[in-house]
DNA sequence: CCGATTGATTGAATCGATTCAATCAAGCGA
DNA sequence: TCGCTTGATTGAATCGATTCAATCAATCGG
């Protein structure tokens, strides 16, 4: 019984019921080669003279052949599948990166497993090891807390490339300067003409936010002043335009500053709302500049001075190391990558004031 | 020569020269039982008496072993990948709705593979080859034009959802009712009692905003009016703030009707800037309604009055309809859902004026 | 006209985990 | 103490494609 149909459970069920899904044995099989044929003609189709060529392309199209990628995977093929793991894909900034990614990755012919870890240390890691078991070619990750070691993905040999994350000197990574970007909107704000400068932070757990506000102070003391005397720090809890508001309404009970720098664009959007609604105008009493440059900056009411993060070339300059880091043999040297913001002044931050310092 | 060391190139390097990645044989090794009980742990742990399984476990987390997702795919285990195809990973709808699909697949326990076919149906059947062999479960599209037939996706075993497009009795999908959004706004606006409404289209390429002209018309129709003497219909090429304001232009130039319509919510932000630079008011002069309701909506100058798609929900039903269809055997019957959109009033379309049709 | 060379094709081993039948050991009743 | 049941563990076959050595055929020079 056993022996009588050993090894034809699914041809049975091929020939009989359904078309089943065919196998590489079946192209075989119907071009009347053998399965090493069909495997050359589809990986090296130099070695196979074309009449038989077309016979097993013919074979191929006729069965809806598709090769089945974890076999080929499993004989040591490179898989053609790199990860993605962000903090949030809801957030603009990720969505643009992941865009970028999606791109690049394309570009070379492959495909974005993409997750979200959702600033949880613990989903993050599950979501390595599931990448790692993908046995992905490579990854990009933005971390949620620290990385695991470098150790831990040579170890799983998971090529990976931090993104938006400044790490170490031994693994690779991309990350946008926001000190710097800080330092230009704030000394845009004090070459104006602007004595007092308030900044409307984001939550300070956020890195992010923690270097712009350093960027803040450090733009103030190139300008040899000091910053306990012109920065007025706000801090909100969260960074929609409603804490904008808020904080708008906090700086409006004690005093606003000539200029406001905020955190990011939505910030901005709702302190230029409650600074209208208190009849200030923008930029002729308060000068505003935000962070982020989202696509709405330059079509707000008063177009957004803002400073652009090169999210696309984070996405793109990322993904472009990483396949350098995959493919790159043992000598692969680790590298750090800083991007620079940059300014983009609108009307929102108005002309120079006349000193009044 | 050729059989002194036959099969144990790997485990030669993985002897001397580095920790090589663990495999399964490993991990029997060094716990000192057969491949099969590590199998067995991993899979069964009931089958495993205690002792052997810490045993086992211990030696999986001393080696750091991660399966290999190709091999146990290739002994029929199902993958834990779904694939979701969109048209652009750049708009707001779609990174909405992948966030939705994100987070319902992974309470399941599986990741997704996201792309993007850029509108181009070459390109999404090259996506749609690269899921199928990659033998993922199941996959979510968003076609560019005509999806492939139902009999492909059989053929090629791979379970589909259509998203956001009505297709056929004889496949599943989930689509938003267009037709319905659109209705809904237009009486809105003439319960308000506009007599003339303008309705400012996107490319009329895109079914969207064809079933949105639509949906105004049967408002019209339903309030026993003339669309031809009721609607004006301004065409754009684009549906950006830019075309907006184009839009408004054109509106101008004719005479504007005291209520507009718009086919998204950023041709309304455009219409909103070049009605007030003419001098128009927002609701007072003009009554406005958008489309999408992104999340700007609420918080733009003049709140805005639009339609509320359950894009949320369009991702999360899909996304559960193609886990039903996965996991459903050969009886499962293919469903249909069309979901309701919402209209969320705000200030912008202004309170009910007096009659002077 | 024969041996050698070139080139196309085939066959079999292989990747790593699963699974089922087979084995092995322990425990139990008689 | 022997046979039998029960349950844990093992071994081998298997999934589908790749690849390399082996085979087979044809062409060419001598």
């Amino acid at each position: 019984m056993r022996n009588a149909e050993p090894k034809s459970r699914r041809s049975i069920s091929s020939g009989s019921t359904g078309p089943g899904r065919p196998r590489l044995k079946d192209v075989a099989a119907l071009a009347g080669v053998s399965a090493g044929t069909v495997s050359h003609t589809l990986n090296h189709p130099e070695r196979v003279v074309p009449e038989t060529r077309t016979l097993v392309l013919d074979a191929i199209r006729q069965l809806g052949f598709v090769p089945n990628a974890h076999a080929r995977a499993l004989k040591g093929a490179a898989s053609q599948v790199i990860g993605l793991v962000v903090l949030d894909i809801g957030s603009p900034f990720f969505m643009e990166a992941a865009r970028a990614v999606e791109r690049s990755a394309r570009e070379v012919g492959h495909v974005v497993i993409l997750s979200s870890s959702d600033d949880d240390p613990v989903r993050e890691t599950a979501l390595l090891r599931i990448l790692a078991a993908q046995r992905v070619r490579g990854c990009l990750l933005t971390p949620a807390e620290a990385p695991p070691s470098p150790a831990w993905f040579s170890r799983h040999r998971l090529p990976v490339v931090l993104l938006d994350y400044p790490g170490g000197a031994t693994e690779c990574w991309v990350a946008v300067d926001h000190v710097a970007g800080a330092r230009l909107a704030v000394r845009h704000l004090l070459e104006l003409g602007h004595a007092r400068v308030a900044f409307v932070s984001g939550p300070v757990a956020l890195r992010q936010m923690v270097d712009r506000g350093k960027g803040a102070r450090a733009a103030i003391v190139d300008a040899g002043l000091d910053p306990g005397e012109v920065l007025v720090e706000v801090i909100q809890e969260g960074f929609g335009i409603a804490d904008g508001i808020v904080a708008a309404e906090r700086l409006l009970a004690t005093g606003v500053p000539s200029a406001v720098f905020c955190g990011n664009d939505m910030l901005a959007f709702g302190v230029y709302r409650a600074l209208r609604r208190a009849g200030l105008r923008i930029p002729d009493d308060v000068a505003l500049v935000g962070y982020d440059d989202v696509d709405f900056a330059a079509d707000w009411a008063v177009p957004l001075t803002s400073v652009r993060q090169p999210i696309d070339q984070l996405g793109s300059v990322a993904t472009q190391l990483l396949f350098e880091h995959m493919t790159g043999q043992s000598e692969h040297m680790h590298r750090q990558i800083v991007l620079q913001p940059e300014l983009v002044v609108r009307e929102s931050s108005g002309r120079p004031i006349d000193g009044r310092s």
